[in-house]
DNA sequence: TGCATATATACGAAAATACGTATATATTTG
DNA sequence: CAAATATATACGTATTTTCGTATATATGCA
């Protein structure tokens, strides 16, 4: 992983990126749909965002049947892993509509497969 | 401090911003024409980059005589601050061509105000 | 007061971004 | 295979961002 600080911090300058990110972070592995009911938004909006998150290796994707499950690049540098958990942390209020989104979404795809 | 994460982040991901807020953060204290020289760019582009750290309180600016130090805001959240540190601290090659023009820089203003 | 130095801002152009809409691709199921 | 669902991408446009250049403002000094 060779991110540019500034590149990383592009990234997280979008809302819908950012928020995506933490979202990623804090449910562990999300596929596209859930995140268009947690952030409310059209399906290429997200999918657009998503490319370039995982242009930039910050996420890993992974095709489960219909479904295409992201989630965190477990290799990123601590620097960049930190920044994320401490802006988590510190806006649980921020994320809070979007995880109550999630929460009341209904028909959420099964999880097959389990990360270590 | 009410600065929303993406804005933060906005604003560093512009690499001016960023490396300027990196060395005031190491230098506590730098005036422009020392920014100028640490990242060798123009006298505008410097101030305008500057004013957008001043205007979201990122950093405070204080004139004595000719000149205007900048330095960052000690009243940041706790996690802006944090980011910022990690983010220096994993970037000690990126910031190390700044700090040498920095230290070959001649004419220096004195200081004459001490920040508690 | 007049000039030099330091810094800030205005303005217009070029480049980068983000988005809606339309469409393409992949998978599942009947 | 056809239809439905899930996701990705292409394209044009509107908006935002950045920058160089020119100019304005503030301070120090002769």
């Amino acid at each position: 992983m060779i991110i540019r600080p500034n590149q990383f911090f592009h990234l997280l300058s979008d809302e819908t990126r950012l928020r995506s990110l933490l979202l990623l972070q804090q449910e562990g592995e999300l596929c596209v749909c859930e995140l268009i009911c947690a952030l409310n938004i059209s399906q290429p909006k997200i999918s657009r965002h998503l490319a370039m998150l995982r242009d930039a290796m910050l996420v890993l994707d992974q095709r489960q049947g219909q479904w295409v499950f992201y989630r965190i690049n477990p290799s990123l540098p601590c620097w960049v892993k930190s920044v994320l958990m401490q802006t988590a942390d510190a806006h649980v209020t921020f994320l809070k509509e979007n995880l109550d989104n999630l929460s009341r979404m209904g028909n959420r795809p099964e999880r097959t497969h389990i990360h270590c």
